[in-house]
DNA sequence: CCGTGAAGGTATGGTCATCGGACCTTCGCA
DNA sequence: TGCGAAGGTCCGATGACCATACCTTCACGG
């Protein structure tokens, strides 16, 4: 795994290019991994662009450029008139490219992803543990879980991206649930290309269910060890699938 | 620790203001989080800026303007003529603001970050334990735990962060490597302000000692648990100094 | 059935960050 | 003593972003 030489990997990250986003790519970005990770759910309607770009802090210009690009993806669509406005439009069961097109455009990345993962998500979970939850907080880790377990295939990746946020939020810290939310998006598009095999998504289940009761428990190590399998298993799958 | 509802913390997430950070910016944090987390020591010469420009993917301008400003803050100096440049400036001992006037200006991000910290470090050490470390890795990974240990009291934070970040860099994971200096940076100001109490030193010294012990050892488990201890033990320092 | 108000859609012009590129100034070294 | 490698300066072009005003649609209530 380790490929060495910490000065070496120091330079290259000191010394690479600075990742310069400007006000609409962020604004996109915001929105489409909202929608894409089920935070915002189908058919459900965002704030008037107005008020929107107000708390975004972005000209509405510049925020209806963002929903523009959003709605040539098929993520959202805009009705006019008086109860109008931009609602999620559930995403397209897109058929997905082929997966050495995919492997190929991930490159390096993705090992770096699956290591990010591996240590935030167990982590994330283990925080989760830690504090005193509330009856509510109980309640919908419950029914985030549920909704994994009874779901159609296709409702499946959202569900499971719902969980995991669930999850991460619990821990109270929004940092954490950032970086969850990224690796969950950066991996997002290969997750959804794994085939679907009854085997994988009962065994899927059964872990999320450990995971969710040790939460419940409050037992944080046996938290953070349920989900490192979760992850593991599913980095296996992927690498699996992808050679 | 989790003040609950979930859907509460993703809406004050998904609908915040989003962070547009311009060139001159990004550049300058980059720069700045290299220098005072030790990745560029001090007297070293940074690349002329034409080249730096060009790595950074930014215009000479722009770049010379993030110079320029910390150059104002004390952080390089710059020469001019054959064999000039621009200089890493030892951080200077400058005098800590007042304690309540630094954990006022953190307001609640004190917590958010050292939940990131407990979920990030200890995953990160486990991480470096689980590969297999060049011989090269382990000398280097030796020399910090020494430069972290036998260092004047000016000198400790630098020593300090250059060892986690080293401990983060040895998992082969930029995004890993990256988010660990994220939360190092963003307790560097707190962590420089915490007094110095030769009982704290040396039981942070036999920390990172057997952090160190447990990686080169390959012992995953162990190095988490250890670096756990560590950051709960700064943590709680941190909050004490702050109370 | 019509007007009103809440929403999205359009247009205009200004400001500012950023860029590329040409040029100047310094000064160690061959 | 002059060459060349470095930082220092300046300028015009470009495009992102913004504030503001106005137009168009259309569900709902009177």
């Amino acid at each position: 795994m380790a490929v060495g030489n910490v000065e070496a990997l120091w330079a290259r990250t000191v010394f690479s290019p600075v990742p310069v986003r400007n006000a609409f790519e962020v604004t996109v970005e915001r929105l489409a991994q909202s929608i894409r990770l089920g935070v915002l759910l189908d058919t459900e309607r965002l704030p008037p662009e107005r008020e929107l770009a107000e708390t975004f802090g972005v000209s509405r210009v510049t925020l209806r450029e963002a929903i523009k690009a959003l709605r040539e993806v098929g993520l959202v669509e805009s009705r006019r008139g008086r109860g109008g406005g931009t609602f999620v439009v559930s995403p397209k069961i897109s058929r997905p490219r082929p997966a050495d097109q995919i492997s190929r455009s991930f490159e390096h990345s993705l090992e770096d992803a699956l290591a990010l993962r591996r240590v935030v998500e167990p982590g994330a979970a283990a925080l989760a543990a830690t504090g005193t939850l509330t009856a509510t907080d109980r309640a919908g880790l419950h029914r985030y879980l549920a909704e994994a377990t009874d779901c159609v295939p296709a409702g499946r990746r959202l569900a499971d991206s719902r969980l995991h946020l669930a999850i991460a939020a619990l821990g109270g810290s929004a940092s954490v649930t950032a970086v969850v939310a990224d690796t969950q998006m950066r991996l997002d598009e290969l997750l959804r290309a794994i085939p679907v095999i009854p085997a994988n998504i009962a065994h899927s289940n059964r872990q999320h269910s450990a995971i969710v009761d040790a939460i419940l428990a409050g037992k944080p190590d046996q938290a953070r060890i349920e989900m490192e399998e979760h992850v593991d298993g599913t980095a296996a799958l992927l690498r699996g699938f992808l050679s």
